[in-house]
DNA sequence: TTGAAAGCGCTAACAT
DNA sequence: ATGTTAGCGCTTTCAA
């Protein structure tokens, strides 16, 4: 079934139904109707293969995600698509694996797909001048920055919150309440990403608290994942003691919590739990979790936004940084000595 | 950039390095190297859509997905991804929001991306032989089947789990316990859909065991998101007592414990929760949630499986039914009267 | 082993 | 208002 035969069908030329499939307004009322009535008994649906050849360019943006699955991304990707929906373009999803190169698989993307421009969601902070050389469409990376890269400021876009800062709020909160045996649960100290900057933030507070840092209080589980957060809290918990953990996210918050838990701790009486992320699902915890919301619906329609701007040729890139919100939650309580 | 290019840098003709690119064996040694080092160095990648329009038939296989915020869907999607991947096809993977219409959408996306095959995940459950019309190529029905529509079983395939029995088995768990004021969260009795099958069970098991429905233990939330499920398990503990409920999802049941405790009552103390489904998170609740399992890994494996037997030639439809395994947890007490 | 050329389904000039 | 036709980038006969 192609446009010939619904032409075929209805008497009349290709081009004329191409028309019609396209909302070009010279086309008579009469044949309109009769083209859209062919389309519609025949289950047609044009090859959007053959349009993108043939069209100058696209109208689609690409999202690529790295875990589809991260809690947090969801309403990110749901804002996204609503903001690309919205703006009459098309999205197309694209999820990677954690080992795969975002870079690659964007560009190859953008250039099968023919994209107008890509939100990156999940990427890694140190990118080169060369590492996005193959990227020639306009992109925004979501929810991070490149902060351990050589890329300049000028060559790219980004929506993030400013993780160190972030962090040094978290940890502050603790010591403000109190807190002097403060642990730290995280991916790696030095994963030249998110963990790392937050983990700056960690040791930037406490130091401006006059604590100094004891390296036992570091807890790296080495991935992503609950079940390392767990079994690091776990360790952590027989490692030494502290009244307080801040978690560099939620989903890692909840399994620490599990941990301090069946290690005996009541969460907030014996042990103080604040994290970064804001999942909704952290909301139901028992207790609450007290946490750093970031504004998911916002980042996701800023980098749009964004993008589209550069897209369509309205302004040039640019950084946007927004701030958390304080979800006070059950999870801290404040030290009284 | 385009194979024009590639072909006029290396000298050679455009069919001969459409050769190299699809790795066919006629191709001297020296002139596909010298294509390959051209593509690599001008970051050449295929245009997609010029690929498809030409060829016979593509390598895509689609996944249509109502819900990639879904807890429970994330390991289905993580295992059909893998089984394409490895099946050495290509995934288009396509969400839509709850008010869409899925076989409207897998139409449109397997005509204009030639899909050879398509995954269901999360649709509805009463399709008409009409409504599936238009889909002229295999599909699969995953995690769900045509319990209340009038598609013949013999023109659609699924892979699921037996809700009805399952619900059975989980409430059946809860009454072998001695529980008889058993309280049910679900999302309508009659939503010709998961909340109406498990329903079913619920209310076989009830009967089973002598024990008469009570409409005040029926709590009907209307929407499947965590506030709602909070919302009604706070009224239904207003409205009446009971020791135990039955959750028809994890995610639900994450937030009913939640309502449970700030209700004053203590999970399983005063009150059992039992739930199916088994997302990860609800391993890290306190208590651990019991809930039935799905075998999520496998539904995304068999639902492959079928498909590619069907897109192959190997076969024809079948419907596939997987069981759950139970997962002790620490949500459901035993009453001891 | 390589090249020339047809044509996939569609859109957008350019004609009429 | 409608039709004719030239490609878009690619794969695949068919010929050399």
């Amino acid at each position: 079934m192609t446009i010939r035969d619904i032409a075929r069908r209805c008497g009349v030329s290709v081009s004329t139904v191409s028309r019609v499939l396209n909302n070009h307004p010279d086309v008579s009322e009469a044949v309109r109707e009769r083209v859209l009535e062919a389309v519609r008994e025949a289950h047609y649906v044009p090859n959007n293969s053959a349009r993108d050849l043939v069209r100058p360019q696209s109208d689609s943006i690409g999202l690529v995600v790295r875990g589809i699955g991260n809690l947090f991304f969801s309403p990110v990707i749901h804002a996204v698509e609503q903001a690309v929906d919205e703006a009459g373009y098309t999205l197309v999803l694209h999820q990677i694996r954690s080992g795969e190169d975002e870079l690659q698989a964007a560009a190859s993307l953008a250039r099968s797909k023919r994209l107008r421009g890509l939100v990156l969601l999940g990427g890694c902070f140190d990118y080169t001048p060369e590492d996005t050389a193959a990227l020639d469409i306009p992109f925004v990376c979501c929810t991070y920055t490149n902060s351990f890269g050589t890329l300049g400021r000028e060559s790219y876009s980004s929506v993030s919150i400013d993780d160190q800062a972030e962090a040094y709020q978290a940890v502050r909160e603790l010591t403000r309440r109190g807190h002097r045996r403060i642990a730290v649960l995280l991916d790696s100290v030095n994963d030249h990403s998110i963990s790392e900057l937050r983990y700056k933030g960690y040791c930037r507070a406490l130091a401006d608290s006059g604590i100094s840092l004891d390296p036992a209080l570091v807890a790296e589980t080495g991935a992503f994942d609950l079940a390392s957060a767990y079994e690091e809290t776990r360790k952590l918990l027989e490692r030494t003691d502290f009244t307080a953990v801040f978690v560099i996210a939620d989903s890692m918050a909840v399994a620490a919590m599990k941990a301090l838990r069946d290690g005996g701790k009541r969460v907030p009486e014996d042990c103080s739990v604040i994290a970064i992320d804001g999942v909704e699902l952290s909301a139901y915890t028992i207790p609450t979790l007290t946490t750093l919301i970031q504004p998911t619906g916002e980042l996701g329609d800023e980098a749009v936004r964004i993008l589209l701007d550069m897209v369509e040729g309205r302004a040039g890139n640019r950084h946007v940084q927004l701030h958390t919100t304080l979800r006070p939650g059950g999870s801290v309580r404040t030290l009284t000595p």
